[in-house]
DNA sequence: AGCACGCCGACT
DNA sequence: GTCGGCGTGCTC
């Protein structure tokens, strides 16, 4: 006699953190209260149990009743995802094609993930006595950490969470203990949050761009619209952003901002707490786990009204999201580069889209998919032309480095336009996109030059450390004092890095304050925001440094910006780099005359006739754009047509091949029209970390053809019998090669 | 991803 | 004779 419990039982699809391309079924227990989708379940997997997240309730299963196991017991009364949160993870996997059981758990902080209890911890909040208020801070000069605690808490009116004191500084609670013990301070139970009113002040006057701007989406609050916001650096995109913001709080909604870098969350969040009086939520990944699963409730309970966050936080769930803003939306980071490689970009669009809400990407040199993307009116162009207030727009200028003497890569022009803006007590900025002190270390005698064991790259001369360090795979080693092949010849260190310059620059400019900004000068914590805090204080006479110079950061006293090798991006075999090098000139171009004083950039080539240049330089970054794009439509290139690129890796030289062989055959029995197969070929670096490397390129004008190819072949990849050997990833709109 | 099962080399 | 190497196959 059949079961006949089994045939009534009804089924939960569960999504599980394991990498495969399917659902689970169990059976749902019999007697629990109705649940719906978006709970988390703990259910029997292989040996153990695991923490999986319902899906969907279905009356039938596809499973044999003998295979189904009951549900252990369900974590959440209420469901932790809507269900448009569902829709987009479901649409992020299989547009990825990412296994969805992998896409949820990743959605969620760790401690959810593993199945502890979804409660906020109710986080304390400390606020000055009136004894603290009064008190001078002079009286603690004697502790001049708790000195400072208190002066931060008399600079402002609201009481301070744990969450924002530790952002401040991490020892925050040995100087709240003694402040509390003196009566300085004490604890309060609730946020003095001031009512109904959601702005502290009503911002700044707009001019006409900014209001267009601002009444654009204001009139598509409620409804899904792209806007790419396209205002040179200084234009006042914040502005309108945080006009925006004002009007989406005014209706009860949330808004989520992301930016490309931790590093830019600090100043914006502290222009969000002075303009508004709503709880403000942060989340990257540099916070503890707690503090992020502390921001994902509180976004998702509807406790906090704005989520400030990095790439990884676009997930979080929202009780009622009202706006998405994404700055510097051309920015790579954006795009996840390990896991599941998502464009935080394009699904911050389509979330918009499952949400009736607008989406405002911002930039002052947007992305080739955007620009095209107003072309084809999937997005409404919002430009802001002019810099807000007095500021003119910096002057490009390429110094033609051909023929002339160099020293140390510096030409005598360049280092005369340095001496005159450092005598008139100006700043000068100066960009090399490398660290260290030498990319290549040489021997004059014989010709060797130091190589990574590990990777098809050259090793970089470290001056300070004295070491010879792979950039590629960390790998380290101590400086060689005479040449390891032929022990008699000289080591010479050939071309540019960021301590070569520094070193320089010092011999050239004694009595100059020089500081070097790159990942090596800011590892210390808190080192970045002091050098930044210095330049601003008009201390530092010439700031050199790498990308991290391009992004964000205002230095209103410098008047000449200069980078030094614009070359090494103009010929590359990605067809992303002309644009990426053209993002960066104009984005490191926007450091100078943010001031009253008009800025220079000047540009060391040996290709001054190059077209990017001279059309950048003549046109500006929309002819270029232009230019660009024509030029991938005649190649049929992105946006044009499509890409996944299919990267493979292994320690054994011979198996990736082995393995993309084997793909080329699942490819041609698939035996879809449209696709274009290009490769297999060794990847740009063919060896890194001791793994060799290969990619395969899939190419289509139909975006269905290719997902339709995908949907086929993917699933299928790991039982390839070459597959156990080597480890593969699938980048969807990839923006770098493997 | 885990974790079993399974079939071949160096040890008590 | 056994302990254990990691190849491959499955998990509702």
């Amino acid at each position: 006699m059949p079961d006949l419990a089994h045939d009534t039982a009804l089924i939960f699809r569960v999504a599980l953190p394991v990498p495969i391309y399917r659902l689970f079924d169990y059976l749902a227990p019999a007697h629990d209260p109705p649940v719906s989708a978006g709970v988390r379940l703990e259910v029997p997997f292989g040996k153990g149990t695991k923490i999986g997240v319902l899906m969907a309730i279905d009356q039938h299963s596809d499973v044999s009743a003998a295979k189904l196991k009951p549900v252990i017991r369900i974590l959440d009364a209420q469901p932790l995802l809507a269900a448009t949160d569902l829709a987009l993870l479901r649409w992020v996997s299989r547009y990825y094609h990412y296994p969805l059981g992998k896409v949820i758990s990743a959605a969620f902080p760790a401690g959810l993930r593993q199945g502890k209890a979804a409660v906020a911890r109710g986080e304390n909040y400390y606020a000055l006595t009136d004894e603290g208020e009064a008190m001078d801070s002079q009286q603690l000069k004697n502790a001049p950490q708790q000195k400072n605690l208190l002066e931060k808490f008399q600079a402002q009116t609201a009481a301070l969470s744990e969450t924002e004191l530790a952002l401040w500084q991490g020892n925050w609670r040995t100087l709240v203990k003694p402040l509390i013990a003196k009566r300085l301070l004490a604890t309060v139970t609730a946020p003095a949050a001031a009512g109904r009113a959601f702005s502290n002040n009503a911002g700044l006057v707009c001019n006409a761009a900014q209001q267009a701007a601002i009444d654009a989406v204001t009139g598509s609050v409620g409804e899904f619209k792209v806007f790419l916001l396209d205002g040179v650096t200084g234009s006042g995109k914040t502005e309108v952003y945080m006009q925006l913001i004002a009007t989406v709080l005014e209706r009860g909604l949330q808004v989520l901002v992301l930016v490309p870098e931790i590093t830019l969350t600090p100043q914006l969040e502290q222009r969000f707490r002075q303009r508004f009086s709503v709880n403000i939520a942060v989340s990257h990944s540099k916070l503890t786990d707690t503090q992020r699963q502390t921001a994902w409730l509180h976004i998702q309970h509807g406790d906090c009204a704005i989520l400030l966050g990095t790439r990884s936080a676009l997930f979080t769930p929202f009780k009622k999201l009202g706006l998405i803003i994404l700055d510097e939306e051309h920015d790579a980071s954006f795009k996840q580069q390990d896991g599941c490689r998502f464009s935080a970009r394009d699904v911050a669009v389509v979330r918009g889209k499952l949400l009736d809400v607008p989406v405002v990407l911002g930039s002052a040199t947007p992305s080739l998919e955007s620009l095209y993307n107003v072309e084809n009116r999937r997005y409404q162009h919002l430009l802001l032309p002019e810099r807000a207030g007095t500021a003119l727009p910096p002057v490009l200028q390429l110094l033609d480095i051909r023929n002339k003497r160099l020293q140390e890569g510096l030409s005598e022009l360049l280092v005369a336009d340095i001496k005159r803006t450092v005598a008139k007590q100006e700043q000068v900025l100066l960009f090399i996109n490398r660290r260290g002190f030498a990319p290549t270390l040489i021997c004059h005698g014989c010709g060797w030059v130091a190589r990574c064991q590990r990777c098809d790259a050259n090793l970089v001369v470290h001056h300070h450390q004295r070491t010879l360090r792979c950039h590629h795979c960390g790998q380290e080693q101590p400086l060689p004092p005479h040449c390891p092949a032929c022990k008699t010849g000289q080591l010479t260190a050939l071309g540019l890095g960021t301590e070569r310059v520094e070193q320089l620059l010092n011999g050239l400019f004694p009595d100059k304050a020089i500081v070097r900004l790159d990942r090596d000068s800011t590892q210390r914590k808190g080192a970045l925001e002091d050098y930044l805090a210095q330049i601003n204080a008009g201390a530092v006479d010439i700031i050199l440094g790498t990308q991290m110079l391009a992004k964000g950061h205002h230095f209103a006293k410098v008047t000449l910006v200069v980078i030094l090798d614009v070359d090494s991006g103009l010929f590359s075999i990605d067809f992303h780099a002309a644009e990426k090098l053209a993002q960066l000139i104009v984005q490191v171009s926007g450091r100078a005359g943010r001031a009253e004083k008009i800025g220079k950039v000047v540009m060391q080539t040996r290709h001054p006739d190059h077209p990017l240049l001279t059309a950048l330089i003549a046109d500006g970054y929309h002819h270029f754009a232009q230019m660009e794009l024509a030029q991938r439509k005649e190649a049929l290139l992105p946006p044009f047509s499509h890409h996944a690129l299919l990267g493979v890796q292994a320690a054994d030289e011979d198996a990736p091949m082995q393995f993309l062989n084997a793909v080329l055959v699942l490819l041609e029995r698939a035996n879809v029209p449209d696709v274009a197969v290009l490769g297999p070929v060794a990847a740009p670096m063919a060896r890194r970390a001791g793994l060799y490397r290969y990619q395969l390129l899939l190419q289509s004008a139909q975006r269905q053809a290719l997902h339709r190819l995908l949907d086929n072949i993917v699933p299928q990849l790991d039982a390839l019998k070459p597959a156990s050997k080597v480890r593969w990833t699938l980048d969807v709109d990839p923006v770098d090669l493997f």
